[in-house]
DNA sequence: ATTGGACATATTGTAAACAGTATAGCCGCC
DNA sequence: GGCGGCTATACTGTTTACAATATGTCCAAT
């Protein structure tokens, strides 16, 4: 090997100049399958709030490595859809009692606004979109549970995306799946999560351009859902014990 | 050494039952001193939107090492307050104009109803808070900089921490950080981005229980912030030829 | 002089081994 | 027989080194 070159160049102390990232390649954790499996499993309910997701298992699972996984269950944990316990692991969140009330009254918010700004901006490729959903939210079969469940969840992202904002999407896709938790750890069994009828009326009065009746009847809906849902009695008891713990425990900590 | 045991025990093959984590420690990434250390330093405008946000730079800056910066960074950008681009690293994310448009149209949804809802649930712990800020923000150094930009975000915080909703809390503080980062790629430079007379108006509106105005004045007060930005002329040509470019390459890709 | 290629460097991404911690089961003790 | 300590195990968390990618710089050729 030839060496025309003298072994080192000089230090070079200026700044690189750093070209500016704009024609990055946008493609996000959220498009990975091992955060799209996981949130498509919650958001079905085949997993239940506080199922353990342990690293090994979701890598077989996947058929990945531990790294990825790691950096999947962060991103989650950052969207409060799993819980990371130090030297624990990862476990499927579970909201409390109040947290998923103040939940149902965000989407309260969010989603009338968006049904309002949803009327507003209507046209032709909004109609059909709701159209064409409305009628497979028709034709669907009610007894498979888990496309009921996705086809639910679809109408209220729908809706916030004819409302023409980002950022209201993805708080609303936010919202959806922490609703999926409150729903998943408060109901009573065997209710379905939205009332049958609602999303036609819903749909029928968006397209009628019916802007306030709209809103009312999203307004109801979301009530309804919220009425649905009770706290756990016996859960009381357990978290009062747990509270009673943690503060004896900080406590100590803190007396030394 | 003795050795009174069989080496191998039954091999157990029944699940480990698992406690579920009620009482689990809740302390989350989002004390994280790195984290809180770069999103003050973006909310108080020491890093502009577009600042490379080196491992090896941010590990030695902290004290640290690369993998709790990578964490903090990957954190950071599933709030989407940096960007990190496979193989360039992370960067202080920089919005378009139309997400920035779609961050102010989420405030004014949200703070609004925040608004509404501190109004309705005011005590008198919240008079007090509300009052003690209020003259915090009166008597502040105007000459500081970085104090003030950091009062005027905590007045929107107090609100929507007024308004007793966790859930929405968490998106104030994310959609204030946001706006951050909006009005530091679009602000005409120069300019504060609250006005100095708003927050006391709404504080004062807020202590006197009037709801109608008190949401009229923020819902003002937001939409005067957003008229004070302007999408970046030269910006667009390149922007333009990004999209060309970006245009190109994926025909390519898909014609094959 | 400008352009294209190639090396060198800096930086990010990944794998594997190691260490630390909580949990479960077992034995001795009261 | 119930209870508290002890040990083994399984899991998470961290460190380390290595590989891959992008980028700046230099040289050669046109």
């Amino acid at each position: 090997m030839k060496r025309t070159r003298p072994l080192k160049r000089k230090p070079k102390r200026t700044e690189p100049k750093l070209r500016e990232p704009e024609a990055a390649d946008p493609r996000s954790i959220d498009d990975d399958p091992v955060v799209q499996g996981i949130l498509t499993a919650i958001s079905q309910k085949r997993l239940k709030p506080g199922a353990k997701l342990g690293e090994d298992k979701l890598a077989a699972a996947f058929g990945t490595t531990r790294i990825h996984i790691r950096q999947a269950l962060s991103h989650l944990a950052s969207r409060k859809v799993v819980m990371q316990i130090p030297n624990r692991g990862a476990f499927v969140y579970r909201p409390s009692w109040a947290e998923a009330q103040d939940i149902f009254a965000a989407r309260r918010i969010i989603e009338t606004a968006a049904v309002s700004a949803a009327v507003d901006r209507l046209d032709k490729a909004g109609k059909a979109e709701l159209k064409a959903h409305m009628e497979r939210e028709a034709r669907h079969d009610r007894n498979d549970r888990w496309a009921s469940l996705s086809l639910t969840a679809e109408f209220h992202i729908l809706v916030a995306k004819l409302a023409g904002n980002r950022v209201l999407l993805e708080m609303s896709r936010e919202l959806m799946l922490r609703t999926s938790l409150a729903i998943a750890t408060f109901e009573q069994p065997g209710e379905p999560d939205c009332s049958p009828d609602a999303h036609p009326d819903i749909g029928a009065l968006i397209l009628a351009r019916d802007k306030a009746g709209a809103v009312h009847a999203m307004r109801h809906h979301i009530e309804e859902m919220e009425q649905r849902i009770r706290p756990k009695e016996g859960k009381d008891e357990v978290d009062e014990l747990t509270a009673i713990f943690q503060e004896i425990g900080a406590r100590a900590r803190a007396g030394g």
